[in-house]
DNA sequence: CCCCCCCC
């Protein structure tokens, strides 16, 4: 199937791409100059979804490509101008270093003069045989890789012709997968596959109401939103699962943040917008996932939007949580997922998702269009938007069904890690220690350990805990009291007329089996000491009393601290030293369930 | 032109 046919190799042969300007949305955007080693063509513009091979450096200069997808568009004074959508590289330009052959700009026929002499050498569609790598799509009906041919050359791609057109119906339809900004005479025949409330929104741009749908063909989907008077217009019209033919939306680049629908653009509908209903019966899909394997989540960007599939492997129970900002009463519930990787995640459910949820006989959820969050290292958040599926009949289902039944109900499963950055430390934690296993164990001895404990403060040292650091982003030096109202930091070579406040709080824990001295950092210092170092900066100044006061109320806390023990030199002189990376309040609910397992290890042996 | 989706 992976029969790839290079036809069309490309040498970026000046100083290699050439950043022309800054589209609406402020992406960059850039022109490439293209050669075959016969002919050169200048007005070729990356596709902005590859700009990153730019910034990485993969695409300099003398750089040889195989395209393996592009559209060409005819400007009115006849200049051809190709759009690059998807390209791998063959050679770095590194290794080439050179230009090839002696190429010249190549013209198009409108433009020359000279009408079919260079066609065999320019980009036409017969050249490119490759089937796209194509995201997962096997569906697609492509049979080239050619976007928006010029009418007068090529049909365009992939039309179809609608058998019992109705009255006032498009006479072909297009594809999907073919839709691009770059070009606006196109009819889709698609399905509604889901359906926003109106929404409204009010913000320093101004406000007004929207709803989002998403749209399904044999060859993908994309996102649509209608604003304001094509919300009046539109809303309820457009119904739920019915097919339509839609034209003259505009197309934009999608933000992968909020749509996990495998297409580069999305759709806003303007005043031009047509949708017409489909009368005929069309076999089209009704849903369509791009799952990614809970495994991978860990390499997907967070806060993207996501389809994850798994086997519900255990259920939480309703709890209720108030929101921070609108101080409503929700309700969520907590399920896990996993999957042959063998990774488990959760995924958060709320409101009605939550109190509906039946995970009862480990049954298999697809969830399509969830938050994809790094709290904890990875986990999943249901949005108003996600589509639940228990028990989909999809492939991916079935596997993952008699993958579970056999062995997957035996096996046990890795969590995602929390960096300390954000997270749940408690109660998902893995690697617990006592204060003596840590030292019989000799943790952190060999190198760097995270480990995770109970346990509460039983010191914390006054004395130095603070100090004047530089008020440079990132820079936490310790600044020098100049005493003419300037401070200045030694690693900025700078004087300022201010400084911020830097804690480094020595503190003794102990948990039941032994103590130990820890470090806690600016982040840490202030949760245990439950005030910003600033204020904290500011107390010890004016009001000793009140400093005093803060450190006997912080004392004899317990907290599950997330430690990193680490052996450090100073002074020819090496030792353990551990610090503090989170300090979390005892989740009793979670703390208690680890203890009744830690019990219940205990009666196995 | 939204893009909030909650909690630990």
């Amino acid at each position: 199937m992976d029969a790839i046919i290079v036809t069309f190799c490309c040498v970026l042969l000046c100083q290699g791409q050439k950043k022309i300007a800054a589209n609406g949305q402020g992406v960059d955007r850039y022109r490439v100059l293209l050669s075959d080693g016969k002919f050169s063509h200048s007005s070729a513009l990356l596709a902005t979804q590859l700009n990153g091979k730019v910034t990485s450096g993969e695409l300099e200069a003398f750089t040889i490509i195989r395209l393996n997808k592009f559209m060409c568009n005819t400007l009115p004074n006849g200049k051809q101008v190709l759009i690059l959508l998807d390209l791998d590289v063959i050679a770095p330009g590194s290794e080439v270093a050179n230009r090839i052959g002696n190429p010249q700009p190549y013209k198009s026929p409108d433009q020359s003069g000279q009408p079919t002499q260079n066609r065999a050498e320019a980009p036409s569609n017969e050249t490119v045989t490759r089937q796209p790598p194509n995201n997962n799509r096997p569906e697609a009906p492509k049979s080239n890789g050619f976007y928006g041919a010029q009418p007068a050359v090529r049909k365009p791609y992939s039309a179809q012709k609608v058998s019992k057109p109705a009255e006032g119906t498009p006479s072909k339809v297009h594809p999907i997968d073919s839709l691009t900004p770059y070009q606006n005479r196109w009819t889709i025949r698609a399905r509604v596959t889901s359906k926003s409330n109106i929404r409204t929104w009010s913000n320093s741009r101004g406000e007004g109401k929207l709803f989002s749908m998403n749209f399904l063909d044999d060859s993908g989907e994309i996102r649509a939103t209608a604003f304001k008077s094509e919300v009046d217009k539109f809303y309820d019209f457009i119904q739920l699962n019915k097919v339509y033919y839609i034209s003259k939306a505009t197309l934009k680049t999608a933000d992968k943040r909020y749509s996990s629908l495998a297409n580069d653009y999305e759709m806003t509908f303007n005043s031009d917008t047509q949708v017409i209903p489909c009368e005929e019966e069309v076999d089209l899909p009704t849903i369509k996932y791009n799952f990614i394997p809970i495994g991978k989540l860990s390499e997907t960007a967070a806060n993207n939007t996501v389809d994850v599939i798994g086997v519900v492997r255990s259920v939480g129970d309703i709890t209720k949580v108030i929101a921070k900002q609108s101080q409503k009463e929700i309700t969520k519930r907590e399920v896990f997922l996993v999957d042959e990787g063998q990774v488990q995640v959760r995924l958060t459910l709320w409101s009605s998702d939550a109190e509906n949820f039946d995970g009862s006989g480990n049954p298999v959820l697809a969830i399509k269009g969830c938050r994809l969050s790094d709290w904890g290292g990875r986990s999943l958040s249901s949005l108003s938007q996600s589509q639940m599926i228990m028990n989909p009949d999809v492939p991916e289902a079935h596997k993952l069904r008699g993958w579970y039944d056999d062995i997957g109900h035996t096996m046990d499963y890795s969590e995602f890690q929390s960096d300390g950055s954000s997270g749940a430390g408690g109660g998902y934690a893995t690697n617990w220690k006592t204060f003596d296993d840590v030292k019989k164990q000799n943790i952190g001895q060999d190198k760097p350990e995270y480990f995770t404990t109970k346990a509460t403060i039983v010191f914390l040292k006054k004395e130095n805990c603070m100090y004047m650091a530089c008020p440079a982003e990132g820079c936490n030096k310790k600044v020098v009291d100049l005493a003419n109202g300037l401070y200045r930091c030694e690693k900025c070579s700078k004087e300022y007329p201010n400084y911020k406040w830097r804690m480094i709080l020595t503190a003794n824990l102990a948990d039941f089996s032994e103590n130990q001295w820890v470090t806690f950092f600016q982040e840490t210092a202030e949760v245990v000491l439950g005030r910003s170092a600033d204020e904290i900066g500011q107390m010890r100044e004016s009001d000793e009393a009140q400093f005093e006061q803060l450190f006997q109320e912080a004392s004899f806390k317990s907290y599950i601290f997330k430690l990193r023990a680490k052996m450090e030199t100073y002074n020819d002189e090496t030792r353990l030293k551990t610090v503090c990376v989170q300090a979390s309040p005892v989740n009793f609910h979670e703390y208690s369930k680890k203890i009744i397992e830690d019990i219940e290890k205990l009666l196995v042996v």
